[in-house]
DNA sequence: CATTTAATGTTAACATTGTCAACATATATT
DNA sequence: AATATATGTTGACAATGTTAACATTAAATG
């Protein structure tokens, strides 16, 4: 019973444990994949082992999101902020490397810039988390510098920057909800859009 | 038993019903609030009858999808093809029409848009039919008259609307699930967006 | 019209899933 | 050492999609 080579009774780290797992079974899975059951296998406890460190299975995805939401921010920040390139370079580095997320994370994508469990996301993190941690923050910040260099026109970098987001938001949804069907098209869509986006913001 | 009045053994009709009342259910409770045993109980009929007309419930949601698609073809093509408005103009006018419906109707969106039994969705519209369906293929007409016109440049009008349908499902999207709080500056931000993108479009 | 066949609807039952209550065991606290 | 708290387990339940077996009506066929 008391086995520690095998199945100590108590996992040590099950919270965390659970919060990992789950992203990488979401990740490469897709989120209805998920049931708690084969969840909880695959760490080797019981089924309702979840329920002593969260309400419910919407409270794990809920901490997932949470979860999602910091490894983004730490993918993001640093190309928004690196000075080593132009403005302008830094825009298109940014928007490639958000739709290469999309597409290589698609059921992570989704998650978190979904609808999934909007209601009670807003609980969680307001609109100041979600802004920083999904580098929009950042790309205000970009705007506002590409601004400063008069390369685009001075207007509200709120306002400009939720129509760049929705554009590559758009563009990273429909490629990766099979809308498009001109994925071999890609690049050059991509290219075509950043060059409109630079050159309407003037 | 055979009391016509009430509930005849046949219903007659089930299969357009079916349809009918999954979709208003959809619109307005959500595509989660929708089972089986609640649709069928508004129409007075056992649960199982379903199987008679569809193989599964994916199916019913299939035929929805396909339904609604039909739909938004006859509420948005007049407002492309209307040529008492300039293109300009009905350039304008579309993207207003599309985000409005997104806005009223954000569960049908998302079923129509969204990633919903994509693997499946494949399988009963490609794309042309999607294309032509959703106003794509007006959109790229629409373009086509601009780029005739001079409005805009003569590049791949497909690659054209796809940047700009991007753009306005991008703005759809993130409205409809709760990631751009400024719901407020919802007008300015759209009017800002047509700007942006019929300037980058020259 | 009578009979057969196909279409349509019903009931009973099952597997899966999230969840809860009651119980068990380990760790922390006093 | 004794108690309390945290953590894990087992058994059960309701909801849901689905299937099989049966019932009833409409259609087809002679």
């Amino acid at each position: 019973m008391k086995d520690k080579k095998t199945s100590p009774y108590h996992h040590g780290n099950l919270k965390e444990e659970l919060l990992q797992t789950a992203l990488e079974m979401i990740d490469k899975e897709g989120l209805d994949a998920i049931t708690l059951r084969e969840l909880t296998q695959r760490l080797g406890t019981s089924r309702t082992a979840v329920y002593r460190h969260f309400a419910s299975k919407e409270a794990l995805i809920l901490g997932v999101i949470e979860k999602g939401y910091e490894h983004l921010n730490l993918l993001f920040t640093p190309i928004f902020e690196d000075r080593t390139y132009s403005v302008a370079e830094r825009f298109e580095r940014m928007g490639r490397e958000y739709l290469n997320f999309a597409i290589e994370h698609p059921n992570l994508y989704r998650l978190l810039f979904g609808e999934m469990y909007r209601k009670e996301r807003e609980e969680i993190c307001d609109y100041k988390d979600e802004t920083q941690a999904t580098g929009l923050y950042a790309l205000i910040g970009l705007l506002t510098e590409a601004q400063e260099e008069g390369i685009i026109a001075e207007v509200n970098p709120l306002i400009q920057a939720a129509m760049v987001w929705a554009s590559i938001h758009g563009l990273a949804s429909l490629l990766i909800d099979g809308h498009l069907m001109m994925s071999d098209n890609m690049e050059a869509i991509y290219e075509y859009s950043i060059g409109v986006l630079l050159k309407g913001l003037q």
